[in-house]
RNA sequence: GCGAGUGUCGCCAAGAGGUCAAGGCCCCGGUUUGUGGUACCGGUAUACGUGGGUUCGAUUCCCAUCACUCGCCCCA
């Protein structure tokens, strides 16, 4: 007999870069996060809404604005068809409101009573380069309000963020909340335009990418980091000139309402004429929640977990009706980073095991106790074993109490009932544990 | 897109240019047949990322490549 050689096994596929799962000891944190946030929707009144992963490519061009980093290079895009027009391209959404509004427009959510809540979670994809605090498919969970524009709407955007993270049990020191007034659509063009003209003349100090910035979008030269820069921007008093060029206007005395209601309700912030958000959208009052430097190291390089603002024109730039909104969204996998430990414990659940020599009986104790204490889990031996292996087998699923069932008590119509903590065991009836 | 670090079984981890590459955890089984979590014994596994090169010989040296991680950038 020739020797037989052992079929090689095939290769394993791996997950896509930046992709990851999420295993059972994790999932449990998952739960626990989303647990909370569904409770806070619901605490203010906001509902709902699941959109699709895809979308129009287009969508995000015309919402998002596309000359944002998150369009112009960090898109999942693709289309069917090789001659892909336009039309026809979709991309795997990287944010959560374009696709929010765009429902909102489509459905007619417009005509709704005003003002309309409403929130979503789930992932989100982005073609950036993985690290801590950042994946291609992350997630994240926001809230957004239709059809008001007033201080107590924008901060109401707050206060959800607040008891987001006080429901978590995160605490305030680990955070900063940062807030600033990016005015409306035409003072964004005036900002631009003092930024251009006040850097002309420095044009070659500046780094490259805020002379390209300049020219695509003038407003983010303001928060670029570097040393040249930053110091260029404050010798300039920049950031100043553009709040001031807001005194009188509409949105800046929002803007003051706005933060003496935080003030009011006794929410710490900080002023940060240098906050500009990543998507063209924003309008009016922005904010941004920041982990504080104590906890820097939680988060890897990435700072900034929960951001959002007004966004006044996105609804009718898109085509719906002129409609006032605010929003915010959390990064879930860096929320999930500060959350303290064990506070998915709640979530521990109490596990029965429950095996017989008569595979019927155990099916049917299982469903009886399942009746009883939803919630329970309740685990049945799936193979026929001796009363030790069983033990051995509960014990390792992680079981606190056994039903057991060997020949003996089979013939009797009862069950050993087991305390798998104290080692205390009691024999019961069948008609005991079924009523 | 650019930089840095790392790559030995599912996880952690030792290792030298030269017998069929330690150990621990996990998993499975056993220690006289119906009492677990401890202890002891035993067992399973295409484990040295991949491709070249140097060498009589490389997992250990060199080159490349890939993957992962961290950072820049950007954002949640």
């Amino acid at each position: 007999m020739p020797e037989l050689k052992p079929t090689p096994r095939p290769q394993a596929t791996k997950a896509v870069k930046g992709m990851p799962d999420i295993l059972p000891g994790v999932s449990e944190r998952w739960q626990a996060l989303e647990q909370a946030i569904r409770q806070v929707a619901a605490g203010s009144g906001y509902r709902e809404i699941r959109t699709a992963l895809m979308e129009r490519t287009e969508l995000f061009e015309r919402g998002v604005g596309d000359g944002t980093d998150i369009v112009s290079k960090e898109m999942f895009t693709f289309s069917k068809s090789a001659d892909a027009e336009s039309a026809k391209r979709l991309t795997l959404r990287p944010e959560g409101t374009a696709g929010v509004v765009r429902a909102f427009i489509e459905h007619g959510l417009s005509r709704q009573p005003k003002p309309l809540r409403l929130y979503y979670t789930g992932p989100m994809f982005r073609y950036e380069r993985p690290q801590a605090g950042r994946q291609r498919q992350f997630h994240q969970a926001g809230f957004e309000l239709f059809g008001v524009d007033s201080p107590s709407a924008d901060a109401e955007l707050v206060i959800l963020a607040k008891n987001v993270l006080d429901a978590l049990g995160v605490t305030p020191d680990l955070y900063t909340l940062h807030v600033n007034n990016v005015g409306d659509a035409a003072t964004r063009e005036r900002f631009s335009g003092i930024i251009r003209e006040a850097l002309a003349p420095h044009a070659e100090t500046l780094c490259e990418d805020c002379q390209l910035r300049l020219q695509k979008n003038a407003l983010r030269v303001l928060d670029c980091k570097h040393p040249n820069c930053a110091a260029l921007h404050t010798r300039l008093a920049l950031p100043e000139q553009l709040q001031t060029s807001l005194n009188g206007k509409p949105a800046a005395e929002q803007y003051e309402a706005t933060l003496a209601l935080l003030s009011a309700l006794k929410i710490p912030f900080e002023r940060n004429p240098r906050l500009v958000r990543g998507l063209d959208y924003y309008t009016r009052f922005v904010f941004e929640f920041t982990v504080s430097p104590s906890a820097a190291t939680k988060l890897g390089a990435q700072s900034t977990f929960c951001g959002g603002g007004r966004y006044n024109n996105l609804v009718s730039a898109l085509g719906g009706p002129e409609t006032p909104a605010v929003g915010l969204a959390f990064g879930l996998e860096r929320l999930l980073l500060l959350m303290p430990d064990g506070c998915e414990s709640k979530f521990a659940q109490d596990t029965a095991f429950v095996a017989s020599v008569q595979p019927e009986n155990a099916l049917k104790l299982a469903q009886a106790l399942r009746k009883q204490t939803p919630g329970r889990s309740v685990l049945v031996a799936l193979e026929p074993k001796t009363i030790g292996k069983w033990l051995d087998q509960a014990n390792k699923q992680g079981a606190v109490s056994a039903y057991l069932q060997g020949q003996d008590e089979a013939e009797q119509g009862d069950w050993l009932l087991k305390n798998l903590t104290t080692g205390q065991q009691t024999t019961l009836p069948q008609t005991e544990l079924f009523n």
